[in-house]
DNA sequence: ACGCCTGATTTCAAATTTGAACAACCCATC
DNA sequence: GATGGGTTGTTCAAATTTGAAATCAGGCGT
């Protein structure tokens, strides 16, 4: 076993400590100034945003997952505290297409208008404008790469077994 | 309120979301990689780590919870799974300077290295070798910073109050 | 119409994380 | 030699996340 393995280069290593460093604190000072200045973590900030940049502001769960990166049930408890605190509500559809839709109520788009400055700034002064432009532009084609990757590897195989 | 928020451009949102992504799907990846194939969380494998590289392959408490960006509670927790385990021995040291360490057990050792060509790989195929030797430069020192940026805020404060 | 299969969602218990409160210990000072 | 402050680590309850099992609706073959 242990088939000759590559290990990483100084500058790999480099690459690899920042980019883990920086994805930790970034979303750690981001949950802060989030519940701080507007009373949301980032989970549902984000489960707020998805929401309304949807069409009809609402989503089917599973899609809600998906664009989360995260499992279904972790999204069906988030929902179920958001429709607690108003913020969205379930919509079945029996008729049509199978599924449940969040949709985003009045108060949760009033909340997320009214998060939305702070959390802008602090994604800028935590990392955009801490980039320069090259880095910015490597960033976003270089880590979307890697998260098109990943996702292409996992999205066919997750819910059809053959083609 | 609301004083003018300079919205992100598209190029600039391209860069959040993909960093926002690729950080969620990395983590998730390499937990998945680390339980499949050494029984072991990212998490517990990161302490392992920190352990291995710290000279005599202790750590105290604070000092690792610092390196992992996780709170100390948490990682009380993380070590008390881990010395079940075997893997991690406390040291307490009255004598000295005040503090637990945390030490590497042989056993943990053993687990580090075993797991660690397995998680090497993964970083490699998830992100490294994604990446052009030029993005890769450009996430070493673009986020290097972002991190660095975010201890210094951070760090002078917590611990001591003048100089 | 019946029974099975699939897919979507929820429920549940267990593991983990968090923040606040607590306890232990050092030092400096009185 | 006792006391207060600051630092370090743990404990506790509450919130969150996870994965597996249960639920529920619809389609299909018989």
């Amino acid at each position: 076993m242990a088939e000759q393995v590559e290990w990483l280069s100084e500058d790999e290593m480099k690459a690899w400590l920042a980019f883990f460093a920086a994805a930790a604190l970034v979303d750690r000072k981001l949950d802060q100034q989030l519940k701080d200045e507007a009373g949301l973590t980032h989970v549902q900030y984000e489960v707020l945003s998805r929401l309304s940049d949807a069409p009809d502001r609402e989503l089917r769960m599973t899609e809600l997952a998906d664009t989360l990166f995260t499992t279904q049930s972790g999204t069906t408890y988030q929902i179920s505290q958001l429709e607690k605190a108003g913020y969205v509500r379930r919509r079945e559809c029996r008729g049509g297409p199978r599924g449940v839709w969040a949709v985003l109520t009045d108060a949760g788009y009033d909340v997320l208008k009214q998060a939305a400055p702070g959390h802008v700034r602090a994604v800028r002064n935590l990392l955009i404008d801490v980039l320069t432009p090259d880095e910015r532009a490597a960033v976003a084609s270089g880590l979307g790469r890697v998260r098109d990757r990943i996702l292409a590897a996992q999205g066919p195989c997750a819910g059809s077994s053959s083609g």
